[in-house]
DNA sequence: TGCGTTGTTTCACC
DNA sequence: CGGTGAAACAACGC
């Protein structure tokens, strides 16, 4: 699923592939995706220039000249392809379709052709993404109504400090916390898995019950693993497996299979109806502070 | 075929 | 107002 490391590859796609490209022809095969464009038609690009691209959060804003932004969310399953005259391609986001397969693929529902003859093709399997094409100067306003946090990682990168006292006025897992946009930005299923991992810390924690060294860990692992996700151009997850390059994911998508760290095999629970993939032994529950031998208390 | 899937919004409630 | 938990929603593949 596309979250900050795959938006994030997205964008220097965009910059590297598209820049100073003009738009000759825009296909629009699931019109629905626009639904909540300011600007109804796609169409208003043709004869515009890519003048840059912006992330924030996992929202990705392309930059035309005229002061036209197309905002791209990919939500579960979008996926940004570009395909040169000369064959070379460029993908990020979710790994379907097969990024050297055929083009366009039925989840295929804009295709963006510019007068070199160079294509992005824009799919989404499950059709949850949206666009919205609108005025640059109305890009602002639309990015503050989503309330977001700082980022998990680069140059907005929450401080300790701040994640700390948002952790602290918390009672909810702390997988919830993390997953929250308007605590930290950027984090979704996978790397919040991952971040916790690393931070050997049970997801089903509540957040203000964390020591200041686990919440310092924890800092740490949301910013390594968006940036382990960022230097393979994101992760690789087909129907809730993992594909793993160098060991990452570590625990996501790979129940029962040995944790990299300890050897045991990582288990799948629920936390906040959210799959959630942990090693046991790395990553225990926490002792309940008083109230000894009942029942374990139920977290999660 | 009904269920699982996730990012986001909405809502009732404390 | 802010935190919480649950539900809703998008639509597909298995």
């Amino acid at each position: 699923m596309p979250e900050l490391p795959e938006v994030e590859t997205s964008r220097r796609i965009v910059l590297t592939d598209l820049e100073g490209h003009t738009v000759e022809r825009v296909v629009v095969r699931l019109p629905k995706l626009f639904r909540s464009s300011e600007i109804p038609s796609a169409e208003s690009l043709i004869g515009h220039t890519v003048i840059g691209a912006r992330r924030r959060a996992k929202v990705l804003m392309i930059d035309f000249s005229g002061d036209l932004t197309l905002m791209v969310h990919f939500k579960l399953a979008g996926q940004l392809s570009v395909h040169h005259p000369d064959g070379r391609r460029a993908t990020a986001g979710h790994p379907v379709p097969k990024p050297d397969g055929e083009y366009p693929h039925k989840a295929t529902h804009v295709e963006i052709w510019f007068d070199d003859g160079t294509v992005a093709y824009f799919s989404d399997i499950r059709q949850f993404g949206w666009f919205r094409l609108m005025p640059s100067e109305n890009v602002d306003a639309a990015i503050d109504a989503f309330g977001f946090g700082p980022e998990g990682t680069g140059d907005e990168r929450i401080s300790l400090e701040a994640l700390k006292k948002a952790l602290s006025r918390r009672s909810i897992p702390v997988k919830t916390a993390i997953l929250d946009q308007s605590l930290v930005a950027g984090v979704g299923n996978i790397y919040a898995d991952e971040a916790l991992w690393f931070a050997r810390i049970f997801p089903g924690t509540p957040a203000n019950q964390l020591s200041a060294v686990a919440v310092r860990r924890l800092w740490e692992g949301i910013d390594h693993a968006l940036i382990q996700g960022l230097a393979q151009g994101g992760a690789t997850i087909i129907h809730q497996k993992a594909y793993p390059v160098d060991g990452f994911p570590a625990v996501h998508g790979r129940e029962g299979e040995p944790c990299p760290r300890c050897g045991t095999p990582i288990q799948k629970i629920e936390i906040g109806t959210r799959g959630t993939y942990f090693c046991p032994k790395c990553q225990k529950r926490p002792r309940p502070k008083n109230g000894g031998s009942a029942s374990g208390t139920e977290i999660g």
